[in-house]
RNA sequence: UGGGGGAUCGUCUAGCGGUAGGACGCCAGCCUUUGGAGCUGGCUACCUAGGUUCGAUUCCUAGUCCCCCAGCCA
């Protein structure tokens, strides 16, 4: 039987990511450029992302990306194929390709010409299944599920031969093509290879490569009812692509003999070669497509885009930058051992990449109404504030100064330790870009809680003023009651208490959830600038974080979802002393 | 207890026979109209035991610990 290979495609690149900086080095990278070096492969380099169409992208994925489109676009010539892994009819579905395609191409990676599908080889994976069968390399069994399990054998003890194993050829064709053609139900029939089935390594325990399944697929409708396993289906496409190097996680790492062996017996012209890599963790979140879905269906978090969570969308929605995903999967490197990357290395580059480029705004998240006594009612003063101290080409903007304003609660203690030094009965502050306030009266309720407090100003200390250059111990920001703008503020803390690995397998993993993962504030205040924002823009807002406006904003309503917090020297000393 | 992998600062990672480097984090100081940013300095690591060698994180041997595999998922 003639077998169909495709022609090698014109090899173009269209990448539009820039390479950050030169790559790190890595062992795949080295090994790759080595290939390519003596001439392996004929000198090519072309890999492949391989998603099954069945779930959104996370961080995980992020890095496979980086690593497959990041080493095509080092090396001249190099390419990476998008290839949808969609042999699995019950899982998949088409709006998941559109959101794995969308999230790519955010990170900022472009796939050009080389969209390829699975299923759109199923014919030719069917004639390779043929093949096999006239070899006397594969055989239709008809055990059930359970039987082919307990046939299987153990870690420790070899398995048995199916009683069907010895069927002819003529057979095993005869059987085949009617569950193609739609005789039998589902799981009466697979088709096996026929390798051995005591072989230590259970993956060649006769793997099934073949099976039943009486459902429409998203792409091919009802043309098919039996789909190719990943085992057979793989290796395959990687060979009919000619992809060089299929890189793919450490599990897979006793599938390569099987892999190997798929690719030898179709007589490809290409073969690539599987290497893996460890799947990325990160400390105090969830990374399995698995326990992901599982909040979603269980409405534990709000949606696939929750930013709570570390899928490409829930970061978008969070405030993430493309630059700082990339930079950071850069920077975790590729390596062969289990590991857990802490969030503080994630929360580093978001930072870095924000500090740069994002406008300073003032927001005040728990307000504190503050009344300057000696500064003249129905004024209102307009100071220059700097849009952004990194990046002088961002100019200045103009605040509303009055005489009753709102500052943080957290900025003010009745009666304050000794490292905290901003406002207090008494004591002096710098108002961000305004004047110097002293405390002079603290007004409470019934219950004691602090309901305002009076200040008086130093006219002179206006920035620019002939006073202005006096120190005080702290800046704090504000914003003037009359101007504010409400607005609600979602903050985000790590989505559980623990990491996953290091705890009990016994409790159910949901209740490591952290209660708090998501702290709504609503009565907060914003400068007006940041009522007619666009949803998406990012800001720091002065002393707090970065915060990303939110699509459900509405004009009379902003909301912002707190990406990052700025670190906070004082928050940690604070937190410190209450631990002891 | 079968097979396949892996063990380097708290965390990720480099090192490929010449005596451990980087990043995050943390600590201290400088600077600062963001307790941010920036700058300076500091902190802590080769799983264990043998062996080869002038010399071992690198090579060998024997252990120890961790991860993956018994889907008709990928």
């Amino acid at each position: 039987m003639r077998l169909i290979w495709y022609k090698e495609r014109d090899r173009r690149v269209s990448f539009t990511a820039m390479a950050e900086s030169s790559a790190a080095s890595n062992f795949i990278r080295d090994l790759v450029l080595a290939d390519r070096a003596a001439g392996k492969h004929g000198g090519r380099v072309v890999t492949r992302f391989p998603p099954e169409p069945n779930g959104y992208l996370h961080i995980g994925h992020a890095k496979s990306i980086c690593l497959n489109f990041g080493l095509a676009q080092e090396v001249p010539g190099g390419v990476c194929h998008l290839r949808f892994d969609d042999t699995n009819p019950t899982t998949e579905d088409p709006e998941y390709v559109r959101s794995i395609e969308e999230d790519i191409r955010w990170l900022g990676f472009d796939w050009a010409d080389k969209k390829y599908f699975a299923s759109d080889y199923f014919e030719t994976l069917y004639r390779h299944a043929e093949a096999l069968i006239l070899k006397g390399k594969a055989y239709v069994d008809s055990l059930s599920a359970e039987e082919i399990r307990a046939y299987r054998g153990t870690l420790t003890e070899p398995g048995r031969d199916s009683p069907y194993r010895t069927r002819s050829v003529e057979e095993n064709l005869d059987l085949f093509r009617r569950m193609r053609a739609g005789e039998f139900r589902d799981g009466t029939h697979v088709l096996r290879a026929k390798l051995d089935m005591a072989s230590p390594n259970i993956n060649l325990r006769d793997p099934v490569l073949y099976r039943i399944r009486h459902a429409a697929h998203y792409r091919t409708g009802s043309a098919w009812c039996i789909y190719p396993a990943y085992d057979f289906a793989h290796p395959l496409s990687d060979a009919i692509e000619g992809i060089t190097h299929s890189l793919c996680t450490l599990e897979f790492e006793d599938h390569r003999p099987l892999y190997d062996w798929v690719v030898a017996e179709s007589d490809a012209p290409h073969r690539p070669q599987q290497i893996e890599f460890a799947r990325l963790n990160i400390s105090q979140t969830v990374m399995s497509k698995r326990k992901l879905l599982e909040l979603v269906e269980k409405k534990l978090v709000a949606g696939w885009d929750d930013p709570r969570l570390p899928t490409i969308r829930g970061l978008r929605r969070r405030g993430y930058t493309p630059e700082a995903i990339r930079a950071f999967c850069e920077h975790i490197g590729v390596a062969k051992r289990d590991a857990v990357v802490e969030m503080a290395l994630l929360e580093h580059f978001i930072r870095e990449d924000l500090n740069k480029r994002s406008q300073r705004v003032m927001a005040v998240l728990k307000p504190l109404k503050v009344v300057i006594d000696n500064y003249p009612e129905g004024v209102v003063e307009e100071v220059d504030a700097v849009n952004n101290p990194e990046d002088p080409s961002a100019g200045t903007r103009k605040l509303p100064f009055s005489r009753t304003l709102y500052i943080e609660q957290d900025d003010f203690m009745e009666q304050p330790p000794k490292e905290f030094f901003r406002l207090a009965p008494g004591r002096e502050v710098r108002l961000r870009y305004a004047y110097i306030v002293q405390c002079t009266d603290v007004t409470k309720d019934a219950s004691g809680r602090i309901t305002e407090i009076r200040c008086r100003y130093d006219p002179d200390t206006r920035s620019g003023g002939t006073r202005a250059q006096r120190k005080v111990k702290a800046t704090i920001h504000w914003v003037s009651a009359a101007h504010a703008v409400p607005a609600e503020v979602r903050l985000y803390n790590p989505l559980l208490t623990a990491d996953l690995s290091k705890v009990a397998e016994e409790r159910e993993w949901t209740s490591y959830l952290n209660p708090h993962s998501l702290d709504v504030l609503t009565g907060c205040r914003v400068e007006p600038s940041l009522q007619a924002s666009t949803p998406g823009t990012r800001y720091q807002f002065e002393r707090l974080g970065y915060f990303c406006k939110d699509p459900d904003s509405t004009p009379a309503l902003p909301v912002f979802n707190r990406t990052v917090s700025l670190k906070d020297a004082w928050a940690r000393l604070d937190k410190g002393k209450t631990a002891k």
